[in-house]
DNA sequence: CGCTGTGTTGAGGAAGATCAAGCGCCGTGG
DNA sequence: CCACGGCGCTTGATCTTCCTCAACACAGCG
């Protein structure tokens, strides 16, 4: 985890500008959010959030940092089923008493808060509910990435998506980002062996389309690779914003 | 579509019985309820319900038949993401103007009504939760499904989980219930090739533990089946109800 | 300085895809 | 009534993708 900033390093600009990217915020939105920054705490990496079958806490917003949703099987199967970034939320649902289905442990060291309840104005209710459709989407791309790609293409698929809904909260930088997944887990969020992954990511590196070292992926020409694999940007509201 | 049967043939009572099982529904929610009941429509087996990238029309609700949410690829791959079976909602989403993410057609002749807004009562809200966390699990039983299990184990394991979502609703007989999707559909599901996915059925035919034939799956002996499997049922809340 | 976790490479094997053909069933039209 | 055609299911042969097992390199860290 070299290269995850600590906690106190974390801008809170990143959750705040997705949300405000969603939907324009007000003024009580916002100021409730603020609140919530500063009741913040940090998780260190590799620690639980959320455990399978358990009840689910208050519903969370993701500061900083990255966590993953995953299964474990029996006989020690893994799957990664989603990550989450900065930004999103963690565990909100409408009815009562929810339980988890799935774990979610922290990735990097996390910064996180409990989520505003979307009563405190219709414009975070608006925000969350886009949010929420977007994580939908995202596991619907999931399920055809499984699916239906071949191992390399699911590789350049899931790094597309990350690549977008980095930029969304202004972590992406052309078609660099940070990618703090060891390539086990990656292997994992693929449905893949760690060796097999390997050999496929070697092969976009050999392409010229991927750089991926030091937990840091480039992308050389995500616009034009998002093209080949027939992968276009999700919306998911026919609205003047996303 | 020999098995399916005509839309007039359907009772109401499995989306009632659905709903009020996901968490006691009081009198002006089904009274809502049977009011929307009696609006709905017919929608022969093939015929669209929802164009991806489309704006979805109202929330509606599944009252009989089946229906299948899916992406296809630019070059003709095809992966069934979910499917809807009686009593399930269809594009219940709580933004404005919502994108479709996944096409959505009729795999039986089917019956469809707008489904009655949330705020008709609270407990309608709470079924209509629970009923979206239910969707959200599934979601995440197929993303482990095609990530971790093998072609046997994902036909087993989707036949499992759909038991158990049509006993909710009354549907399934024991070990026994309608299937109207097709092998090839099927594999388009379970993320296989109709021709592998004709093998595995063989295969679970041989031990036993299956029969599939018109339409009709009988699984012998579920819960040891499932046992086996390493599967447990999905449950969304630790209150009392489901 | 040795340990552990992560990435890399090789060789061989198994799961699943592809291509191709045939069969039974049913609806349609002559 | 029968011939035809289409669709869904089944089977065989061959090829590809991905997995398994194993070893090693390298870096960070106690």
């Amino acid at each position: 985890m070299r290269n995850a900033p600590k906690a106190g390093e974390y801008a809170l600009d990143p959750a705040l500008k997705r949300l405000n990217g969603l939907t324009p915020l007000d003024e009580p939105a916002t100021a409730a959010l603020r609140q919530a920054f500063a009741g913040a705490w940090r998780v260190p990496a590799a620690h639980e959030l959320q455990q399978e079958g358990k009840e689910v806490p208050k519903a969370r917003l993701l500061l900083g940092g990255w966590a993953a949703r995953f299964r474990i099987l029996e006989d020690g199967r893994r799957q990664l089923i989603s990550l989450f970034l900065p930004g999103e939320l963690i565990g909100m649902y409408d009815h009562a008493q929810p339980l988890a289905a799935s774990h979610v442990t922290a990735i990097t060291d996390v910064l996180i808060c409990t989520a505003p309840p979307p009563e405190t104005s219709p414009r975070l209710a608006e925000a969350y509910a886009l949010s929420r459709a977007l994580e939908e989407a995202y596991l619907l791309n999931q399920i055809t990435r499984l699916g239906r790609l071949s191992g390399l293409e699911r590789l350049l698929d899931l790094l597309l998506e990350l690549r977008e809904r980095l930029d969304r909260c202004g972590l992406a930088d052309g078609g660099s980002f940070p990618f703090p997944l060891t390539q086990e887990a990656t292997a994992d969020a693929l449905g893949l062996t760690s060796v097999h992954l390997n050999r496929m990511a070697q092969q976009a590196r050999q392409t010229g389309d991927l750089d991926w070292r030091a937990k840091q992926v480039t992308l050389r020409d995500p616009a034009g690779l998002a093209r080949k694999l027939g992968r276009n940007e999700v919306r998911v509201s026919a609205g003047p914003a996303s």
